[in-house]
DNA sequence: AAGAAGCCTGAGATAAAGCTTAAAATTTAC
DNA sequence: GTAAATTTTAAGCTTTATCTCAGGCTTCTT
């Protein structure tokens, strides 16, 4: 899943994106509001993270922008103005949800989980077959048995089967689990398809990760056509 | 463990957030009761210990908010009346139990070990495997053998083993044990890790706490998945 | 059937995360 | 006020993850 905070206070920025990272997020940070902005125009991300107070374009104006777009990303604004006013603002400008400064880390997590999860509406529990992978504690079970999974590995693997019976294109795969946005020729994904599928056929769950022929791969959930 | 006082009376604040901390708590205290809700709802504490009679929103007030926000966090609530008309009151609003002021500190102790207690509901004893922790004495055994932990490695352990079979971030460990919240660049937790491991395997309990590279680290219950 | 393009995989290089140690800073105890 | 203990910082070292590359294999096209 792939994040973009716009957050001018290095510390802050810096925290957050460690702690995203913690939790096989695919992060980019960008200091300013009109940085912030091109970024979330010209990028698919799957969420921002928008703090109010920053320079060149305030939280507020970005977010219109962005909407204006027509993007529907979910955007989540950090304030420490907690009037009543300001959350109404934000969440007018377009925001889907704020949290006032200071906060705890873990909150953040769960609003965060909130919006991905409404965005992939009915589906909340990943899992493909007899495969499992649980993001809040990083677990991915095959039956009862737990597999090891390498942090890359894991991010790939959940973002597989959180699109699993569609397609995921290399470049859709470059962008979300590795954040690489400019075409380079590099072969990592097919090194770490190929890690994953030794570890899940070692675990009994060979076979969920089908090629597609010049486009990408796809995780197919078994009994679907 | 981290507790959020809301208290308005700055000497009796004091004398329990030094009180708790002698215990190793991490106490965050707030003097009204709009902040106190504030940070309640904004962080994830371990128990709330909340005065009756407080300015800006009354305790009963912030009860009924954080029960009405979700939240299944502890609440004690400390007052001076003690008709049983107001404990019915404030139990009614969310609160899970009470004491009278004045009160000693070693009751109120062991009403909070209670609540913590029944937090992790299956199981009360804190311990995975050979090693067995006491919270109300800050005792740690393997087996019959004592070991001697300083207070945060002692706090950094009881944080661990009260989370066992899931995995503590690096970012929740620091927020939890060292109340520390936007630092992402200390190395203190691996430097107490060290140490933590370092005692455990004198004393016959190594290989208890392991490693997931990137994310944080986990106590696994022996003979589980 | 042969060539081309895309994919797989093993080996090795690079980079990053975690571990350990020592010493400085801070707190506590006497 | 001094000494001891605890906590924190910083640096070098070790381990592990990540990535690159090259050669071989498979699939598709003509």
């Amino acid at each position: 899943m792939r994040l973009l905070i716009i957050e001018d206070e290095p510390g802050i920025a810096g925290f957050l994106k460690d702690g995203l990272e913690e939790e096989y997020f695919a992060v980019d940070v960008a200091y300013d509001g009109k940085s912030g902005l091109d970024l979330a125009l010209t990028n698919e991300y799957d969420l921002l993270i928008v703090d109010w107070m920053i320079p060149a374009l305030s939280g507020i104006e970005v977010c219109r922008q962005v909407r204006k777009a027509g993007s529907l990303v979910p955007i989540l604004f950090l304030t420490a103005k907690d009037t009543l006013e300001d959350v109404v603002f934000g969440l007018d400008a377009g925001a889907n949800d704020y949290i006032k400064k200071p906060f705890e880390f873990e909150e953040l997590l769960a609003r965060i989980r909130v919006q991905l999860r409404t965005k992939n509406k009915a589906d909340d529990s990943l899992s493909a077959g007899s495969l499992s992978i649980n993001p809040a504690t990083h677990q991915v079970f095959a039956g009862s048995c737990e597999i090891t999974l390498t942090p890359k590995e894991f991010a790939l693997l959940e973002y597989l089967i959180r699109n699993k019976d569609r397609v995921c294109t290399r470049s859709r795969i470059i962008e979300h689990v590795w954040d690489i946005h400019f075409d380079s020729d590099t072969s990592v994904i097919d090194v770490y398809i190929t890690f994953l599928r030794r570890k899940l056929e070692a675990a009994g769950c060979g076979n969920l990760i089908q090629t597609i022929r010049g486009v990408g791969y796809i995780v197919r959930e078994p009994g679907m056509v």
